[in-house]
RNA sequence: CGGGGUGUAGCGCAGCCAGGUAGCGCACCUGAAUGGGGUUCAGGUGGUCGCCGGUUCAAAUCCGGCCACCCCGACCA
């Protein structure tokens, strides 16, 4: 490709609104267009990356036993309200209707869709295991896209889904989309972590997601740097340190004026936050929720959600609130009648807590569970944090943020039972598939190749999803002589099927070398008359300072073999 | 949806407060010189000032409404 003639420009200065340095990269290296808030066009230099991205995970997939097929964005909205899932997604799904008034949806993934198709092509256990999947684009009304294509409203997703006679099956199927998704990212020079994931809305037993640790990612991970214990903060389990306040003392009402917060009420009593207990009022598919947790731990909303079992959460208005015959700021689980009441373990562990007194300026000393209230559920809701202990081998955990690069869940039998999707096993007994769903964002992996491997002056492309491999820079390009040699050189490269882009614009050698480094193919090849008059090239790697010369005498062969090289050091199959 | 911000040429911005022929830099076109890390000079092309309405002799500028985009939060298989 002659740079002359590639269809998006480089620029000096970036547009405003790109503030992550994937976007601003994208922007300034002219790979991507923004058409509306999450949409996107990618230009070819973007195009050539995702397709080669695209082709190593059909690689893997294919390996792995998928079969490709094409599923459609089209869908009946009837389909995910069989499944309730319209419910889950809510506002993140687009939808319309057709000129008969049919309510149709964009696609925000294929799991209802591929069920139904197995529904009426998998029948017998002698049909599975099997493993479908496409790569295809996908939509969701996102409340607010952002960073680029980390977060986009249309994007292209690889979603496979496994179907297996049974829990052993799945946990088969699971182990190698695994091991497939871990080759994916090594093939791809990204390191990216697997974790713990909660499997959200459709529920299922157990679910990883891969992460790129990045500060500009939007997750938070919970690790433990000591038995690499990793989770997501939505996820995360940690061991809370017991709180001991002595052997249970009679209960005793207090004055406390104006102090309606835990900080308030702490200082006032002179207390640590742990010696309180917080209440936290939710509307739970609009049951009202009371919940209750120790003062210096907050609730985790997932683990709530979960628990609960519920679609939709908040926290409930002052209106709610007022409704249900509650104080606010001097709200109380003691004496609490009709209300469902939900506490976190971390309150059975401590003794005399403060309370509230269901009154204003009125709080309760000494309170103990069970002696002076009972909850409808006990269990973990608490958000683990950095600092407390891992649950797996008591080491302190550490927290970083990550971009999230792929999910993978074990579905189990939910979805193949709302929607009928069922084989007959060789006792003749009809039994419910065993479903799981596994996805990766092709352009969000773009972007977090970028975030992860870049410096000031642009991308640095790992060899196997560079636009290019090698970027042709002759310098002074009027010289005839040049010319006439780099005409060459490009022709000889592109016969030996290598990838290069040429920079045959006369420009100056410090333009030519900036945009070089901004598009950050991994080779790039100077010639000039200094080179020339060795009869030579410069070759310099993206990631290296120095370039070294080679002869122009078995140029060719000699590239080849360094990008051969390249690409090997990123292939070590799991 | 709550909070904050921005819309003027392809991009970055000034002009608005105090109404009076729409400007600068980059990019782009022409020419010349130069050139190993965004080179210089000269000449040029390009704008419904986000949209609609109001005030006014006159609106990029003042007033009202709307829209779009960005950031933080909430939300998120």
């Amino acid at each position: 490709m002659r740079i002359s003639k590639l269809f998006g420009k480089t620029r000096r200065e970036i547009p405003a609104e790109a503030d992550t340095t994937s976007h601003q990269l994208l922007l300034k290296a002219g790979m991507i267009h923004q058409i509306a808030a999450g949409v996107y066009a990618y230009l070819p230099l973007a195009w050539r990356s995702l397709r080669k991205i695209e082709n190593i995970i059909r690689e893997e997939m294919n390996e792995a036993g998928g079969q490709e097929m094409m599923m459609p964005a089209l869908q009946p909205l009837e389909l995910w309200q069989e499944t309730g899932r319209d419910q889950a997604f809510g506002k993140n799904l687009f939808t319309f209707s057709d000129r008969r008034d049919r309510q149709l949806t964009l696609g925000p993934t294929h799991e209802e869709v591929a069920t139904k198709i197995a529904s009426s092509t998998i029948q017998s256990y002698r049909d599975l295991p099997m493993m479908i999947y496409h790569i295809q684009t996908k939509f969701r009304d996102e409340l607010r896209p952002r960073a680029g294509l980390v977060r986009v409203r249309e994007f292209t997703m690889k979603d496979l889904y496994s179907f297996d006679i049974d829990e052993e099956g799945l946990d088969i199927s699971y182990n190698k989309m695994l091991r497939a998704y871990q080759n994916i990212y090594n093939r791809c020079g990204l390191p990216a972590l697997l974790i713990e994931a909660d499997s959200g809305a459709i529920g299922g037993k157990d679910s990883n997601e891969f992460m790129v640790i990045h500060e500009s990612g939007e997750d938070e991970v919970i690790y433990c740097p000591h038995c690499k214990y990793a989770a997501n903060a939505e996820k995360a389990q940690s061991i809370k340190d017991k709180i001991e306040n002595g052997k249970p003392l009679p209960i005793e009402e207090i004055a406390t004026p104006g102090m309606s917060s835990i900080e308030q009420v702490a200082s006032f009593l002179k207390v640590p936050h742990s010696q309180t207990l917080k209440a936290v009022f939710y509307s739970a598919d609009g049951e009202f929720t009371f919940v209750v947790i120790r003062g210096d731990i907050e609730v985790n909303e997932t683990k709530l959600k979960n628990v609960i079992g519920c679609t939709e959460l908040r926290l409930a208005t002052e209106t709610e609130t007022a409704a249900a015959g509650i104080t606010t700021g001097f709200a109380s689980p003691i004496g609490l009648n009709g209300i469902k009441t939900i506490a976190d373990d971390s309150i059975t562990t401590s003794t005399n807590l403060i309370a509230g007194g269901n009154k204003a300026d009125t709080h309760l000393k000494n309170v103990n569970y069970p002696r002076d209230f009972q909850a409808d559920i006990i269990t973990d809701i608490a958000l683990a944090r950095a600092g407390e202990s891992c649950p797996k081998c008591q080491g302190k955990l550490l927290s970083e943020t990550g971009i999230e690069v792929g999910h993978i869940f074990k579905l189990g039998t939910f979805l193949s039972q709302k929607l009928g999707a069922m084989f007959i096993d060789p006792e003749g007994n009809s039994q419910p598939i065993f479903m799981g769903s596994y996805g990766i964002g092709i352009g969000r992996l773009l972007a977090a190749l970028i975030e992860n491997s870049h410096d000031d002056k642009g991308i640095i492309w790992p060899m196997s999803v560079t636009p290019y491999q090698v970027h042709l820079c002759p310098l002074y390009r009027d010289n005839s002589n040049i010319e006439e040699m780099a005409e060459n050189i490009y022709n000889d490269l592109k016969s030996q099927e290598i990838e290069v882009i040429f920079d045959d614009r006369n420009e100056s050698p410090g333009v030519k070398f900036n945009d070089a480094d901004l598009l950050g193919i991994p080779l790039r090849i100077t010639i000039s008359p200094r080179t020339l008059e060795k009869n030579s090239v410069e070759v310099k790697w993206r990631t290296e300072k120095k370039a070294h010369l080679i002869p122009l005498e078995g140029l060719t062969v000699k590239v080849k073999e360094l990008i051969s090289r390249s690409l090997s050091e990123l292939s070590n199959p799991v």
